[in-house]
RNA sequence: GCCCUCAUCGUCUAGAGGCCCAGGACGUCAGCCUUUCAAGCUGAAGAUCAGGGGUUCGAAUCCCCUUGAGGGCACCA
């Protein structure tokens, strides 16, 4: 349910073009869609770039197609602050007027003074008030200087600031521990407060969701929501995700670019249903929930208040659950762009789509990602087999008797008719008894012989599809390879 | 240093006073199935509910303290 009735939901995502997203950006962007799609409200693209310095280029493409790749959409936008500068500095203007806000002229090299000198004193860090009551003849003279000023929001110097937080309850914060943070930097752009509190009163926000690390703020824009006199969004604040070692995550935990995932072979739906069970559950037992599942039992109050480890085997097995529940056809069709840029160059490309129709169902239940496929099939396009000779001929075989054997197995599959598995399984195992011989040792040796690996997917099935000709011929070639002449 | 938040198996979590000497999932181990590898099935180990005080007939659940962890304190978001 909405917290406040007839307030339709809108709520946003505001990621900065700053880097690539990441897992934890991506959850947010979850949350937000879920809430929104749960409540039949809005989901709102809002790009908050309005760090000129730390721009990166391609990060909004990027951040917009991970979206899309997860199948998170959005109703509105995508906003960018930097074209909504007037906005900002209006409201800069506005609360200059009425005595919450003051221009200031510091030079960074007296703010670091400052801190240092805070800092040994050790004394919390924050701006000393300079310019919280310049004369009008001293601003003149700073402008006279050609001295641009930073605005700053005059923090009231005692009370507290309470705000409701969905997720945690009340929460306050003492006004004194706060100082007067600058609203509009003095290249004309807003900071992220600014921006924040006057992009969602107007675009009509009615829940903010946003990460744990934006709790410390929230005081400082329940309080710009006063001094404007607007009325302020809800406030949940979801936990955030850490990396192994319980810490913020950032670059130094590996993979944490959600492209990566992608790129891994990962499904958007096994995505999503992970990521959502970091931080949220449904229930003491249910793991596995469809998109329209999720959106159907997504709510805040079953968010969780701690933050949440990301554990990449949880994901891994998750997603082997979805690619086993694949279709053929979807399989196939999510596995062929994996096999075409996985596969060894020597393979002849475009691949033959009836031969990899075939193929596919065996690795369907063992492949865990995607990107494991081709590694898993590669025998199977291959030309050439390149393998340790180290496995041949096998446990417990020694080469005359592997040679033997495979004498005697090559005989007998040149007169099987016609070659399918069933056809390979009855001729192959008459055969293992009448060499007595056990059925592992000896599919065991053909297996390696026909394939160059001892774990693969099951023999018969796998020759069928390999073919007639291709199985003899690897065959022949093993015993060349065992020959004492050689 | 100051402020805020959090605290249940290795990890994700269930638990909102008695149903809990704590349930599920991943992972681990063992067994079954089996031509290998997977998958599947069965079972096991794994949490003195961070520690200490209260409140209560009764606390993982409420209160206080301690400790630990995380986050914030920028002309970054």
């Amino acid at each position: 349910m909405p917290a406040i009735p007839n307030r339709p939901v809108r709520v946003r995502f505001a990621p900065s073009p700053t880097g690539y997203p990441h897992l934890g950006n991506i959850r947010t962007a979850l949350f937000n869609w879920l809430f929104a799609r749960h409540h039949r409200g809005k989901f709102i693209l809002r790009v908050e770039d309005t760090d000129v310095t730390r721009k990166v280029e391609g990060a909004i493409e990027t951040m917009m197609d991970s979206l899309l790749w997860l199948g998170l959409d959005w109703d509105e936008g995508p906003y960018f602050q930097s074209q909504r500068l007037s906005l900002y500095q209006e409201t800069a203007s506005r609360l200059i007027e009425t005595g919450h806000a003051y221009l200031c002229y510091c030079s960074l090299e007296r703010l670091e003074a400052v801190r240092q000198e805070q800092m040994k004193q050790k004394q919390p860090p924050g701006y000393d008030g300079h310019c919280r009551n310049l004369t009008q003849r001293e601003r003149a003279e700073m402008e006279a200087k050609g001295i641009k000023p930073v605005v700053r929001f005059k923090m009231p110097l005692e009370g507290e600031t309470t705000f409701h937080d969905l997720i945690r309850g009340q929460i306050t914060f003492r006004n004194e521990t706060m100082s007067d943070f600058i609203l509009l930097k003095s290249d004309g752009y807003p900071t992220y407060h600014l921006a924040n509190i006057v992009d969602d009163h107007l675009m009509d926000i009615s829940h903010v969701l946003r990460a744990d690390e934006w709790v410390s703020s929230t005081p400082r824009h329940i309080l710009l929501y006063q001094a404007l006199n607007w009325q302020p969004p809800q406030f949940a604040h979801l936990p955030m995700i850490l990396g192994t070692d319980k810490a913020k995550l950032s670059k130094r935990h590996g993979a944490t670019a959600i492209n990566e995932y992608q790129e891994e072979g990962y499904l958007p739906d096994a995505m999503v249903n992970f990521l959502t069970l970091l931080g949220w559950s449904l229930d003491d037992h249910t793991e596995l929930l469809s998109r329209d599942e999720l959106i159907q039992h997504f709510s805040l109050e079953r968010v969780s208040r701690t933050g949440a480890v990301f554990n990449k085997v949880k994901l891994e097995w998750m997603n082997g659950v979805y690619l086993r529940k694949l279709n053929p056809e979807e399989y196939v069709e999510r596995a062929t762009p994996f096999l075409e840029r996985g596969l060894p160059p020597s393979v002849r490309r475009p691949l033959d789509l009836t031969y990899v129709n075939r193929i596919m169902p065996l690795v369907q239940e063992r492949a865990k990602t995607l990107a494991e496929i081709p590694q898993l099939t590669d025998f199977f396009f291959m030309d050439e087999l390149s393998y340790d000779t180290e496995i041949l001929p096998g446990k417990g075989l020694d080469t005359t008797t592997a040679t033997r054997i495979l004498e005697v197995a090559l005989q007998e599959l040149e007169t099987v008719e016609p070659w399918d598995s069933q056809s390979l399984e009855s001729t192959l195992r008459q055969l293992s008894a009448g060499l007595s011989l056990s059925t592992g040792k000896f599919f065991g040796l053909l297996r390696t012989s026909v394939t160059g690996r001892t774990a693969t997917p099951p023999l018969f099935q796998t020759m069928a599809i390999l073919g007639k000709e291709t199985s003899l011929r690897r065959l022949r070639a093993v015993l060349q390879k065992l020959s004492p002449s050689q």
